[in-house]
DNA sequence: CGCAGGCTTGATGCTAATCAATCGACGTGG
DNA sequence: CCACGTCGATTGATTAGCATCAAGCCTGCG
């Protein structure tokens, strides 16, 4: 059972499935809503290239980033099973999505288990990305707390094989990164100066790189497992 | 589709099952550990009867608590699906749990899709809830982030049947609201007085009664959408 | 009686928010 | 080519919100 994702395309059924799916594909361009907050019968897709974001808002403007989405992540899950969608998600860059028409959700229940294990195994895999968030925003300081989301979104990045020579295509700004960690944009802004003249990273030009990502760890507190062997699409 | 929840056990399979599932019922003592941090093969359980808490936290005694278990709920769902457990779980009352052993659930996925459908729904829904909690303590003021907590574990209890003459049984003490919402006791033990003052809620001998559950959700810019109708255990 | 757990209260200080500019890079239209 | 607007990053000054420290106060209990 552990090793599922190893033999995963199997069933005819699935195959099939799986080809339909490479059809529907959709790209949008960074900044593009990829789920309106509100909107009603979203659908669920999956990461095939790029960033997004998920985030909830205030009446009042004040926005807090839930969670970034990496290829190979899904997007929509809640959206799709409820009526209604309970966040909002926005392209980083550009992206390309697989959609999982929300219609078809039942039916992979009943006829693609795998597919549908799969699924689940996403969902807990995202609530156990959410769970380390509220711990940073709740417990962390600020510096650990901007240590934290870097560490581990580049030990993400490294498990996709999209960092090279220790550095990464980082599409954030600063006021994502506040907003993301419960900051101010100035807050931030000097936070992150700090820990770049303490050569704990490096960013320019969009692109952040770590050399020692375990000192970076360390000063973030941040202690988490490796990342398990995911299932993909 | 929408309705599933309505018409649920079904197969003689599934009645079966559910008939063993009475038997694996097991009972613990308020303050009793369900699950440990770092436990390897923590089984799956739903909560029965009683309140629990999962929480993390960082090596120097931080301790962030991620969400409020009440009866219905699943409890370690990450922790069956991946080899290790990311979190604990505390129960907060004398707690009747029911168990899902963690070897029967590729089966349950293989031959009992209406089942698994509902864990994939039960796992997006505390999804859900996660987020709210990740823009509570993200971007709530002190004050905000107590009348939120309150205002939505009012309603959930209430959906459940557990409010009674505006009241609720509320076995949190002031230093578990201060963990679960990133603020010091001391802080929190002071914005509770002043909100009580204010009359948004009663508080005393472990019972919390709202007489204005608009007024306090009003309070806490807390907005959520009714909660529809969720597949039983 | 002594102790522990939970709740309160006051004093003090730091962290991070807010306010207010400025700056560079870039793209656009006149 | 240059004036202009925009967007993101940066910096300094000030303030507010919350943490921390340090007692003290109940109540239940062995």
């Amino acid at each position: 059972m552990r090793k599922r994702n190893a033999f995963r395309p199997k069933t005819e059924e699935e195959v099939v499935f799986l080809e339909t799916l490479k059809s529907e594909h959709l790209r949008l361009p960074a900044g593009a809503d990829i789920i309106h907050p509100e909107q009603n019968g979203a659908e669920l897709y999956t990461v095939f290239s790029g960033w997004a974001f998920r985030y909830k808002e205030l009446p009042d403007g004040r926005r807090q980033i839930l969670s970034i989405a990496l290829p190979g992540d899904l997007l929509g899950l809640q959206a799709s099973l409820f009526e209604k969608a309970l966040y909002g998600a926005i392209a980083l860059t550009d992206v390309e999505l697989c959609l999982i028409p929300r219609r078809k959700l039942w039916s992979i229940f009943e006829r693609m288990p795998a597919f549908a294990y799969d699924l689940t195994w996403l969902a807990a895999q995202s609530e156990a990305i959410l769970d380390e968030n509220l711990l940073t925003v709740g417990r962390r300081s600020a510096a650990e707390r901007i240590a934290s989301l870097f560490a581990g979104l580049f030990k993400r990045a490294e498990a996709l094989g999209l960092v090279h020579d220790r550095t990464l295509v980082f599409p954030l700004t600063q006021q994502h990164v506040a907003d993301a960690l419960g900051l101010s944009l100035v807050h931030t802004n000097k936070t992150m100066a700090r820990l770049k003249s303490l050569g704990l990273f490096a960013l320019a030009d969009g692109k952040l790189t770590i050399d020692n990502p375990r000192a970076m760890a360390r000063f973030a507190q941040h202690f988490e497992k490796e990342l398990s062997p995911r299932p993909i699409l």
